[in-house]
DNA sequence: GTCTATAGCCTGATAGAC
DNA sequence: GTCTATCAGGCTATAGAC
């Protein structure tokens, strides 16, 4: 199922531009960065990739490919609604939170993507995770909310977290279990299925 | 309280370099790009500005200067918590969801920011509303939630609502009214306030 | 304060030896 | 499949005329 026909040089040459992409984005690696993180020179990496833009896309493909595989087991694997939310956020958390790779390189696709990348991003991660979810979002949002919406929601709610961290850290009552993607992960579940209302929970 | 000594050759180069900036990103944008938009050559942008960092940042100082001046008046005009939440989301969503450039220099910012740049979007925005904020938020956690998290999450969750558009858009369940801002402060309110949780709103 | 001209550097990409 | 050498073009920034 994984990227089929790469050498292993081919993969080589994946692996150590994707944290450069992330880092700094497409325009600011040069093609003789990622040689020399590889250990060989710029006209070498035309053997494995016909220019940037393919070298690019491929790395793209390659750090998304089989993101997903595990969601039905772990969807599957709670009983009761707040459990199967719990194990949804779960999911991002463990797709997004701890990869700070794939969540840069998520961020700035989301401003530079053309429509050939968002549907690589789409098909790969979000369709499949919007299909595996289906059924426990709409039982979550119970007919008093969009499924749609609230599908986004639970994913950006994970996202923004780790994403505005850099924020986050400088604001006053930032404290150190904020990373701690348990933590996190309890905090969105509560937040998202209690809510804020007062009735009945007043300290 | 505005930008202090800007000649009118300088706000005019200053409102040019935004979109494209927020569209194209540093990397991506030239000097020569921004001397065309404004109807001038390159170099006589250095009889403004020292280099590209400089009016880089100059342009950020400018784009987030004096957004947050009206949240006092905002969120005292609620009396009940439901309705300063409202106008939280609310006032996020005037910033942030209405105004392209000024959301797409911040998503841009969290990835490539140094810690001068994050400073500046600290001062200017952020640290003023998290302390105009601060009763309205903690009244909502209530002490049974982290205050400072949770004002992560309101924030979070405009923002990646509007972030996630593009991949939104693709994912079934898409429809127009998604990007009405009127009905996306309605859903995360009630989102947020009266959670997913089941009991005695079943439909 | 703007222009033209250009320096100096970095960029993606190619040619051809090995 | 990798190297060296190189090209053509784009970049920031400067010099100097007006």
């Amino acid at each position: 199922m994984n990227s089929p026909g790469y050498s292993k040089t081919a993969v080589k040459i994946l692996e150590a531009s994707l944290p450069l992409f992330a880092a700094r984005g497409y325009n600011g690696v040069a093609m003789r960065d990622i040689a020399q993180t590889v250990g060989i020179t710029a006209a070498a990496l035309y053997n494995h990739f016909s220019g940037k833009e393919t070298l690019y896309f491929s790395a793209l493909e390659y750090a998304f490919a089989d993101k997903v595989s595990s969601l039905h087991e772990e969807l599957s694997a709670a009983s009761d609604p707040e459990g199967r939310l719990r194990r949804l956020i779960a999911f991002w958390i463990e797709i997004f939170g701890g990869d700070v790779i794939l969540r840069s390189l998520l961020q700035r696709e989301m401003s530079d993507a053309d429509e050939q990348r968002l549907r690589l991003l789409l098909d790969r991660v979000f369709l499949p995770v919007y299909e595996g979810s289906g059924v426990v979002v709409t039982e979550l949002a119970a007919g008093r909310m969009d499924a749609h919406l609230l599908f986004v929601a639970i994913l950006g709610l994970v996202l923004s977290h780790f994403q505005l961290s850099p924020i986050r850290k400088l604001l006053p009552g930032s404290r150190p279990e904020h990373d701690d993607v348990e933590r996190v992960a309890a905090h969105i579940a509560q937040l998202l299925y209690y809510g804020l209302e007062p009735v009945g929970r007043q300290s």
